[in-house]
RNA sequence: GCCGAAGUGGCGGAAUGGCAGACGCAGCAGACUCAAAAUCUGCCGUGAGCAAUCACGUACGGGUUCAAGUCCCGUCUUCGGCACCA
């Protein structure tokens, strides 16, 4: 036997692998399918880390797995390549975007094939590619033409360091996603996206898809559906009315003032007498960011003298304040306040001097206001009804005297799509001074983004694309006048909205991708990935899925059948790993140390998939000890005489590797009933086994075959090895072996014997012994009389519980 | 504040309501060695005991059950997400 050359056989199988395509999918096979994704991710030039191991090991080892259960298992990697981190570097550098991205992949591609993942290599795709973004661009016409896309002016959030604008999903918490540093609200020119039309469709999504119900709930908390009403309140001498959503109209009898946001319309109106302390609020609260905002919760405000709302149900005057604590793109921008039984209101009341009207009974509202249930008083004919009654007579009410309805209102805003940068897809789009906003025609896709030296971002906000009068100025596609281009970009997330898609067909050049191809695999089977995208790329996935769907180009409105999201890898004192606190652990110098097979069975053994787990080194000298002994079973092989205990060892593993890895039955849809994803608990089962064959000093040629493949998913380079040397040929040609029900159960047991709940013997017993029998044994073994037991519990091959 | 997840040896972590601590690390003792590394053998929750054994033990307080880490009620702690959403 040679030494275990780790890196001599991972360096051989790496190339082996990669030469022969031994990871090919075949698109259209007799075999089911089975479509696995990682995410994939930005080539930065630092390479991969730990997070990425633990990402992308879990999934290559249920590729290779269900390789050997018959799939014909689609496993793809490409890479998110337009972004600010490549862009920020070559701004740095005053390289090309597009050499940064060149060289960052190879590297990541080197390092991703090194740790022996098992990608189709053919079905590569980057984002930033011409043949890709070409059908990045092309969906947007579509959304375009179909109404979803619009552009207008609107208050955004904006990155003053990134010096661009943002979604909300871009800067959750007030702060940028990219740089961490604060957003800012701007007005500006916006290229919005329908999404919030399509909140319905996404929630359907959230539901269909198989995940955690936490992961589910920050989506529906994010897209944030609301039913209640929108009421209109006339404003007195004037035409003018101020419209307000509410989930409480049943409280209308409680209304002793009204908010507007200091964005609000209103505060324009001309009938405004003290305009100069309202525009000196307004002021006030533009400087402050969303977190100063939101963080500073006293309530401040400025009363709007000269304009007075009245009640349309009672027709009582009512005040109206301009306040911070109401937000301009949340409802309508103004409210009802109803002090008494909402605690804003009631704060804001009482800082003002505001009266206080309960009308819902139940609670003491001289503290603090009542946000409980109860009967309705002093509110009309609402007088003595519950809540929900009520809600639906007022929204009646309001119908009739055509001054309200019922509405669903969302916290998902439109998406702003739109980037003052030059790293992006370039938007099909021209403007003309005689046909307005023109789209290309998908013939004359993709629109190539332009080179340029000068691609640092504009203090005034303008995009780098528009220093180009070459490339701005054009010829309108309608009218064959000039004409100029849209000079931003889209964002990030615009190329992972779709990707999933182009691995089926990712050289097709007529079609996005083939209907043929769309029908064969179907539905991503498994999606896995970090748990911030859920409320981010996983929602604007969705939003596109569903308008392909809509329009015809997908066969499944939901793109995912299942998510898992993992954990993150956390340094030793269970902070967060980066390079400026200096305690990143680069994963290469792991492999170079140990070697990938260890590494990978290193990072499975140490936590659970979706937990955080701390990084340390401690225990994988265990790992290390474990493939040593396996490296030498090959000395250990000797005939083929079967043995019972081996036999149930084996056949166990096999059990447990067949339930616990991963779960294929199509009737498990929901989270609860997986029983998968145990990575750990497998390993430590094929140490057990380890331990038994090193033991006993021998196994046999087809149990070390078995063994092999079992071991195969997890240390993919050692297990190909062996079986080279073992049997001859390629391993990946085997087919995952099959356990014996009756194999893994033995024909006695030990069982202990209770009395009372608590253990007192232990008998050896037949697995499958009658209750008199146990009985019998266990009053021997603690030595009672039978006659002094009253009641027996007895779990067949389990447990005797006596009570005496 | 709201929502969610989790609390088990010195450590990472196992346990369809059925012998808590599988498996691994570390530690201790021993074998091999001039020595070290590697490897092998044994011990390894706490307390008492030479020992067999006994008592206690899964954050805390109750409860259900023949039997609770697991189920129910309450409390505490930690972590994560959202946060003036009308």
């Amino acid at each position: 036997m040679q030494e275990y050359d780790f890196k001599k056989i991972e360096e051989k199988w790496a190339k082996y692998w990669v030469e022969k395509k031994s990871y090919k999918a075949e698109d259209f096979s007799e075999k089911p399918k089975f479509y696995v994704l990682s995410e994939f991710f930005g080539p930065n030039g630092k390479g991969i880390h730990l997070g990425h191991v633990k990402c992308f090991t879990p999934t290559d080892i249920i590729a290779r797995y269900m390789r050997f259960k018959g799939y014909n298992v689609l496993y793809p990697a490409g890479w998110d390549a337009f972004g600010l981190p490549t862009e920020n570097y070559a701004i740095k550098t005053g390289e090309q975007p597009i050499a940064v991205t060149e060289r960052n992949v190879q590297k990541f591609k080197s390092q991703l094939t090194r740790m022996g993942y098992s990608f189709d290599w053919d079905r590569e795709i980057g984002t930033s590619d011409e043949d890709y973004y070409k059908w990045t661009q092309w969906i947007f016409l579509q959304l375009y033409n179909n109404g979803l896309a619009y552009k207008a002016s609107g208050e955004v959030n904006f990155c003053p360091q990134c010096k661009t604008v943002l979604s909300n999903e871009d800067s959750q918490g007030g702060l940028c996603d990219r740089c961490h540093g604060e957003v800012v609200r701007r007005q500006r020119d916006v290229w919005y996206l329908k999404m919030q039309s399509y909140s319905d469709k996404m929630l359907e999504d959230v539901e269909n898809i198989d995940m955690k119900e936490s992961l589910k709930d920050s989506q529906r908390n994010w897209i944030g559906r609301s039913v209640g009403a929108e009421i209109v309140f006339p404003i007195k001498d004037s035409e003018e009315g101020l419209k307000v959503f509410t989930t409480r109209p049943d409280t209308i009898y409680g209304v002793t003032f009204m908010v507007i946001a200091p964005e609000h319309p209103l505060t324009k109106s001309d009938k405004l007498k003290n305009i100069d302390e309202v525009n000196a609020y307004k002021a006030e609260a533009s400087k402050k960011s969303s977190i100063e905002r939101s963080a500073n919760k006293d309530k401040t405000g400025v009363r709007l003298d000269g304009i007075t709302a009245l009640n349309p149900i009672t027709n009582k005057e009512i005040p109206v304040y301009i306040s911070d604590y109401v937000m301009m793109d949340y409802g309508t921008g103004a409210i009802m306040a109803v002090p008494a039984h909402d605690d804003r209101d009631y704060e804001f009341a009482k800082k003002f001097g505001i009266p206080i009207v309960q009308v819902i009974e139940g609670g003491d509202i001289s503290e603090s206001a009542y946000t409980g249930d109860g009967v309705h008083i002093n509110s009309g004919n609402l007088n003595n009804l519950g809540v929900k009654e009520a809600i639906s007579l007022m929204i009646e009410t309001l119908e009739k005297m055509g001054c309200g309805h019922e509405m669903v209102n969302y916290k998902m805003q439109d998406w702003p799509f739109n980037r003052q940068r030059y790293w992006g897809e370039p938007f099909p789009i021209v403007f003309c001074d005689e046909c307005g906003i023109v789209p290309l025609d998908e013939k004359d896709l993709p629109l190539v983004l332009p080179k340029t030296d000068d691609f640092i971002p504009n203090e005034t906000g303008a995009s780098p694309l528009s220093k180009l009068s070459d490339w701005v100025n054009c010829k309108c596609p309608k009218c064959g006048k000039p004409a100029v281009r849209e000079t931003d970009t889209m964002p990030n997330w615009a190329g992972s909205s779709w990707y999933w898609l182009r691995y089926l067909d990712p050289k097709n050049d007529k079609e996005f991708v083939s209907q043929d191809k769309l029908n064969y695999w179907g539905q991503v089977d498994l999606y896995t990935g970090g748990v911030e995208h859920v409320t981010r790329h996983m929602l604007y996935a969705s939003f596109w899925n569903n308008f392909l769907y809509d329009i015809g180009k997908v066969p499944n409105k939901t793109a995912f059948k299942r998510r898992m999201c993992n954990g993150l890898v956390l340094d030793s004192e269970g902070k967060k790993m980066s390079k400026s606190s200096g305690n990143a652990i680069d994963p290469i110098d792991v492999v170079s140390e140990y070697g990938a097979d260890t590494f990978r069975l290193h990072m499975m053994f140490i936590g659970e998939y979706e937990k955080n787990n701390n990084w340390t080194l401690k225990g994988i000298t265990g790992i290390k000890r474990f493939l040593n002994g396996v490296w030498s079973l090959q000395d250990m092989v000797k005939g083929d005489e079967v043995s019972k205990e081996h036999e149930f060892i084996l056949h166990n593993l096999i059990k447990r590797c067949d339930t616990t890895i991963y779960d294929a039955n199509p009737e498990h849809t929901s989270y609860e009933q997986h029983n998968d994803f145990k990575f750990n608990t497998v390993i430590a089962n094929m140490m057990t086994f380890m331990n038994k064959i090193r033991e006993d000093g021998w196994i046999t040629k087809e149990e070390l075959r078995s063994f092999l493949v079992l071991l195969n998913p997890f240390a993919p380079f050692i297990t190909a090895e062996l079986y080279e040397i073992v049997f001859g040929g390629d391993i990946v040609n085997e087919k995952f072996p099959e356990f014996d029900e009756s194999k893994t159960v033995t024909s006695t047991v030990e069982i202990p014997v209770q009395v009372k709940g608590k253990r007192k013997a232990v008998i050896n017993i037949s697995a499958v012994a009658e209750e008199s029998e146990a009985l019998a044994e266990a009053v021997k073994a603690i030595g009672i009389s039978a006659d002094d037991v009253k009641k027996v519990i007895y779990k067949q091959g389990k447990i005797i519980n006596l009570i005496v």
